[in-house]
DNA sequence: ACCCTGGGTTCGCTTGACGAACCGCGCGGT
DNA sequence: ACCGCGCGGTTCGTCAAGCGAACCCAGGGT
């Protein structure tokens, strides 16, 4: 496993990561601070250039791409004495992404917070505890980190299963 | 909650927001692509550089951002018969970005890949049994969206915590 | 008739990514 | 002593992306 030989990559299709792809849409500047807004109930647009302050032209073309590729939803909606307007609503696909913006909240709350408490302090609705995001195993352990999990590349006989040394 | 007053934002520092500290670190391109390669076990330049495809330059100024915001270490190693080289090795704090990866990966697998299976096996390394990530309160109830979850800003005494109506 | 607000678009400029070429070190081979 | 090679870069010219400020249009209020 920690062999010395120079194959520490497991050789599968990076093309076809997933990773990869997640970025391709989410990765772009701003798109990920955009959908934490949305995770905080932001929809309108002024409200996230207020709240961002990106380009206007950059926001607008993110939440198109957003909307294009199925992680909000563009819907009317009319308030009192207004004249109808659109807010970005997330969809499931776009709901699904919250792990993803927690995490990044999480590591940023432990390495970056100048050791007072975090800026945002999520918790549970149903009980008031704190959540927290981790990895476990469908047996229920938790797992620590990249050192206990094994990465396998499908459409091959598992000859050489990833893990790393660290 | 579902008030219609235009008061969607929860009004927090957005400055201070660790989504935003954290991809003032990582956001830009290839960064996380670079993590997810260390995660791997992949530490040297040649590489990394095979297996992500990045121009070469983009890829040193990654490498150097990443060691001088100690995500990574520059290590002097020796392959027998060769000179000194150096590789990049994974920090604690680099390291902790694992969940982060992995989320997107997640992310990935669920929306992104052609409905086969996905093209990398997250397994425990002690069980055998795939993992997988998920939000859970410190009470023991696991979340499941960001609609059960609560926002509060600290510094202030809750005055209006947000919980995103959908 | 005039102004305001929301959701854009347009424009010129600066920053960043790209790919191909070039470079320097130190090893092993001849 | 010299050659060639692989690793870990750097340099360069081009092209895409992000930026801030200005402009625009629809509809409502006054």
């Amino acid at each position: 496993m920690t062999a010395a030989t120079p194959d520490p990559a497991p050789d599968f299709d990076r093309a076809r990561c997933s990773v990869a792809a997640t970025l391709a849409v989410v990765g772009e500047k701003w798109t990920l601070l955009v959908l934490r807004e949305a995770f905080l109930g932001v929809r309108r647009f002024a409200d996230l250039q207020r709240a961002l302050g990106a380009p206007r032209a950059v926001l607008t073309d993110r939440l198109h791409r957003l909307v294009a590729e199925g992680l909000l939803v563009r819907v009317p909606y009319r308030a009192p004495g207004e004249r109808e307007r659109h807010e970005y609503r997330l969809t499931d696909r776009g709901r699904d992404l919250h792990p993803a913006v927690v995490a990044l909240m999480q590591w940023g709350d432990r390495w970056l917070a100048g050791d007072g408490d975090p800026p945002l302090a999520l918790t549970h609705r149903d009980c008031g505890a704190p959540v927290s995001l981790g990895l476990r195993c469908a047996a229920g352990h938790d797992v620590g980190g990249p050192r206990e999990v094994t990465a396998t590349p499908t459409g091959r006989p598992a000859e050489t299963p990833a893990t790393p040394p660290g």
